[in-house]
This record gives structure tokens, C-alpha cells and sequence, in this order.
DNA sequence: ATCGAAAACTAGACAGTGTCAAGTTAATGC
DNA sequence: GCATTAACTTGACACTGTCTAGTTTTCGAT
């Protein structure tokens, strides 16, 4: 009776963690990242208030958690658009597209990669941390390989021209999930000169 | 005996409001927004807990008309900046980087400014809406102004290239405040190469 | 197979939060 | 001078994150 494979035992929930996960997403997808807390994700998996703080250290903890899991799905949605490419001249656009579809389809998820909840106040977990910066470095390499392809001009710094076209990227992400100066009608145009920029920088 | 500028009665403050956001301003600058709670402003104006809610409906009104303030001390620090220019060509750059500049010298504002616990959870103040709509249009008028100026293409539309580069800025502006990819030892080239990509749009 | 240590979990409590309802005091207009 | 209204207070409610101390289960070494 090793119960492990059987529903928990009374006590010992035997996979705590990743229900906690499972179940914030949850909470999160209800009502926005103020809607959870740990009372209501303890009450949701139905453990008492102060277990999970026998898998996160804190609130921020589990919030970096998330936060990792968003940049690993982030990575693959990217690599994804970027093989569908049928020529290199759209890789550059398919990038950029695939970046704010992925904002615009996990708000909350973009939210607590790029959002204060985690980097600020929080001190982000060490994890955390080098999955972000994984993150960056792969797309710096992939702009070497626009440089080599000719789709990027060889003069300017890779790195520089990554936090630059990055920057963007995030700033009409931002501004677009909070309301501000840009709505959806005219993502596609502004994608388009984002792009454009981009080619002639 | 007006008693107005005179030190407070026991009972009317007479000028709770601006005090509140004098406080408020205070509170925060000491240990960021997170410290700025309802009471804690109430005891360091000397009022009760509840003594705001007669000048603010909400504590996102409060911060609602903070970010307002924020909006025209922004509007001041940039067209300063622009009126200091010497030559066309440095209009670009000085924009980019008194941008920045601001965001920098006051971090707390700027995110009360484009930040989400005004925006998004708030619903934010039909004031400031108003005000950080038109802080957007005069940019606006300036891209078309420096088209003329042959600046900038005329080819693109002056509304989407605001969008754009806006959006460009605060992306640098939030990754560099958020400590995310980008660091301060290189700002000015990422502004330069910013302007580059601007110029050449 | 037993026993002790460690891991998983619980109950209770503390200090803090935003804000509502009802009551009190001062100013203000007629 | 008085009624209305605005400014302000006290008390309370329902939350929040998280600490401490204790309980229950699991597991590895003997």
C-alpha cells in the first residue's frame, strides 16, 4: 500500500507543488494575479494555510515559479514560429509576431516574467534568474545569425541590438496589455515598423 | 481669524488633500510604493485612517492623481529638454534621453505613470486618462513637426511611429528600472542606437 | 523490525491591509 | 442664528502574508 499513485493519503498530499502551480494558474486565469493568495491556493488544493510554505519559501518564491515556467513555454512558442518560417525574410516578423502573440494569449504569465511582483520587491529566485537571462542569450544568437544571414546590418553590437529590438518588443507588449497609447486594431502596422526599424538600424 | 493660514484647527485640516499627496509622494520615496499604505499616510498627515477617503474614493485615486502630477512634471522635464537644443539634429536624442532621464530620476512616479496598479486593477481616473492622452498627442505633434523638419520619414505615419519609438523607450525605460537585460553602464549607446533605428524608420 | 530523524503538514496567532457604517465636530450659506 | 453640509473620527469587518509550535507520516539506518 504505498499509496503514492492512489489518491493522497489524509495527511501527506504527496505532490504538493505542482498542484500548488497548477492550481495558481488557475486562480490567476479567474481573476488576474490579485485574485491569488496563499490562503485561497492552500484552500483550492485543500491543505491548510501554511503548507505550501513547505515548497515556497515565500509568496514571491511561487510567483518566480510561475514566472520560469512562462519563459520555458515563452521559448518554445518562439522556436515554434521561427521553424514555421517558409522563407529567412520572415523570420524577422515572425519573430516579433510571435513574441506579442505570446504576451496578448498569457497576459498574467508575460506579466510575472517581465512584471515588478517578481524582479522588484521580489528579489527574483536564482532560477529564475539564469531562465531569463538563458533566455536572452539565445536570442542574441539568434541575432548573429540574421547578421550572417544579411537580414540585420553587421555594423551595430548583436547584444546592443538585441536590448534595443527587445525593448520595443516589451514596450508595445506593455503598453498594449495595459491599455495605454495602443490597441489591437493596428498591432499588425505597428509590428510592420517595428520590424522595418529594425532592418535599417 | 480665517484660521486657514494659520497651522490646522483640532478637527478641519484645511488642506488635507494636498498634504495627503505631499505625504504620499514622501512615503514613497522612502521605501517605495509598497510602503505607501492608507493608514500609515493618514498617521504621518496626522488624520485618522479613514480621513483620505473624503478626498480620494479609492487608494488608486490616490495614486491615480500622483501619476497625474507625475505626467506634467514629465511634459516640463522634456520640452525643457528640447528647448535646450542647439541644433535640429539633437532633437532625436535629447527626447530619448530625457526620457529616460526621467524614468531614472524618479522611478517610483514613472511607474505610477505606465504601471499597472494604476491601469489595469485601478481602472484609472477619468483625469488622468485625459492627461496621459494628451502628454501622447503633443509627442504626436512633435513626430510631424520634426518630419517637416525632414527629421524623420514622412513616409510612415506619424501616429504609428509615436507608438513605435514611445514604445521603444519604455521598453528601455521598464527593462532598465526592472534591472532585466539591460544595465546602465550602456544606456547611451542603446539610446543612440534607438535614434538610429528612429531616424531611419 | 524498530527506532529516531527528517519531512510534510496543521492550528493558532500576530501585525498589517483597504474600506464600510455610523456618529461627531466644525464651517458655511441663508 | 440656525440648518445644511462638509470634514473628520471611532469601530468594525474581512481579508492578507507569514511566524511559532506542535502533530503526523515517511524513510533510512541499525
Amino acid at each position: 500500500m504505498t499509496s503514492t499513485n492512489q489518491v493522497k493519503t489524509a495527511y501527506h498530499h504527496g505532490d504538493l507543488r505542482s498542484s500548488l502551480l497548477q492550481a495558481a494558474t488557475d486562480l490567476i486565469a479567474e481573476g488576474g494575479v490579485d485574485a491569488l493568495s496563499m490562503r485561497k491556493l492552500a484552500d483550492r488544493v485543500g491543505v491548510s494555510r501554511t503548507a505550501p510554505y513547505h515548497h515556497f519559501t515565500d509568496k514571491h518564491a511561487l510567483l518566480s515559479a510561475l514566472a520560469e515556467e512562462g519563459f520555458k513555454s515563452y521559448e518554445r512558442a518562439v522556436e515554434e514560429a521561427l521553424a514555421g518560417a517558409t522563407s529567412e525574410d520572415e523570420l524577422l516578423f515572425r519573430f516579433a509576431r510571435s513574441y506579442l502573440e505570446f504576451a496578448q494569449a498569457y497576459p498574467e504569465t508575460y506579466n510575472l516574467m517581465f512584471g515588478q511582483s517578481v524582479w522588484k520587491a521580489g528579489i527574483p529566485t536564482e532560477h529564475l534568474k539564469t531562465e531569463a537571462y538563458h533566455c536572452f542569450r539565445r536570442y542574441v544568437e539568434h541575432v548573429t545569425d540574421w547578421q550572417q544571414q544579411g537580414l540585420l546590418s553587421e555594423q551595430v553590437e548583436p547584444l546592443h541590438f538585441a536590448q534595443v529590438s527587445w525593448s520595443t518588443l516589451h514596450g508595445l507588449a506593455r503598453l498594449l496589455l495595459d491599455g495605454i497609447y495602443i490597441d489591437l486594431k493596428h498591432l499588425d502596422e505597428l509590428i510592420n515598423l517595428a520590424v522595418k526599424m529594425f532592418r535599417n538600424a
